[in-house]
DNA sequence: TAGATTGTTAATCGATTAACAATC
DNA sequence: TAGATTGTTAATCGATTAACAATC
């Protein structure tokens, strides 16, 4: 019934399982016929999960299943894509021509999910000029113009630690509504700016852990 | 009393606040003097949370507070530092020296975690033999020799998708007990290896999901 | 001492799982 | 039909929060 109501924050948990279902199903979908269906049990052997919580996942987001057959991957595909925003298109600036910077801006895969980079911008006056794949590197003189002109929604930080917060400061400013932060600082935004940090340093935390810990312990 | 008893997969939530926890506690110890403390409510304010459950995670970590002063900062960030094992120098190698490959073998932070990359690896005969800051790229015929001769235990795969589960494969037989798998692509090893899928779908899902619901919803 | 902060138990909340009826 | 799978309610589990006594 819910639809798509109010919609407050979804939980990273459902939102990180939506997603896994997108890329197995789409997976499944390349080599298989144009009417193909796929079950809660096959999605859930995926990630060791119980099948009845993708059926909940499904129905949330208003997937019908067909009793004895299981799921439309086309469905389930569009659904969720639909849910995420991958439907729509997303403009977007990279503050930072660091490696890193190169590296995102040079990526394909983006243009998958929506999300097109439209500018990339450096204070490095030896960056500046440069030219990733088909961007040339402006100055941060420009951003502005730029975020207004292209109504880019959302910018991509690749800054160093240190020029973290100035980068946000300038980002916000010239009006994105949503920060993607790969500095490993934390910044602070207006309420009305999303950020989502993306800190290297959990993935890390989680490897390193288990690493040190995994020794001598015996397996469940 | 539990102490490192049997310490099974921590749950990702419980590692991520301890994280946070060890990146505002040590950056406010740099300009704070030796026996600076910190109390749980400024801890819980960094992230809007319940400063109880502060309490809960450092005392599950074996920190133990001081009334009416708070938590040694020293002491919190080094029980951090041992439980996620940022004490112990990990040697990793490296597979793709593509344009994230590249990035990530340049990038200074990871000492911090105690990540030291001890080659890196690509098929692609073109980059074989570049020099990427202090490596040299090898041919991936060379990993098996350098895992064993280093005693690596991790490997970072920043290859293609398509490359994704050979290249699993090759790190899994040269010996690595854990992947941090930066390739777009689920890839499958044997139980006795952790695999750590950093997909950078989910970061963009997040923001995307936001953009495209935020736009007249009011905010709580 | 009075007051601030920890530590811990109990209460709540939400997310996951189990059970099973509905359905094609 | 028989059987497989969905959809949904109820039960469980675990994580978070509230309350408050213990403590320096």
């Amino acid at each position: 019934m819910s639809k798509t109501a109010d919609m407050p924050a979804l939980k990273h948990a459902f939102l990180e399982r939506l997603v896994h279902y997108y890329h197995f199903v789409s997976d499944r979908m390349r080599d298989a016929e144009d009417g193909a269906t796929v079950t809660s049990t096959e999605i859930a052997g995926l990630i060791h999960m119980d099948d009845t919580l993708v059926r909940k996942d499904l129905a949330a987001i208003g997937v019908r299943g067909l009793p004895r057959v299981g799921f439309r991957s086309a469905e389930v595909v569009d659904a969720v894509r639909l849910l995420l925003g991958f439907d729509q298109s997303y403009r977007s600036v990279l503050v930072g021509a660091g490696r890193l910077g190169g590296a995102m801006a040079s990526y394909g895969g983006f243009t998958r999910y929506g999300l097109e980079i439209v500018g990339i911008f450096d204070n490095d006056p030896d960056k500046v000029g440069a030219f990733i794949t088909p961007h040339r590197v402006r100055p941060l003189e420009e951003l502005t113009e730029v975020v207004r002109q292209r109504q880019a929604e959302l910018a991509i930080l690749t800054v160093p630690p240190s020029a973290a917060q100035e980068a946000a400061d300038r980002v916000v400013e010239a009006g994105v509504r949503a920060i993607w932060n790969f500095a490993s600082a934390i910044v602070t935004t207006p309420e009305s700016v999303f950020v989502r940090h993306e800190h290297i340093s959990v993935g890390l935390a989680e490897l390193s852990h288990h690493l040190k810990h995994s020794g001598s312990v015996a397996e469940g």
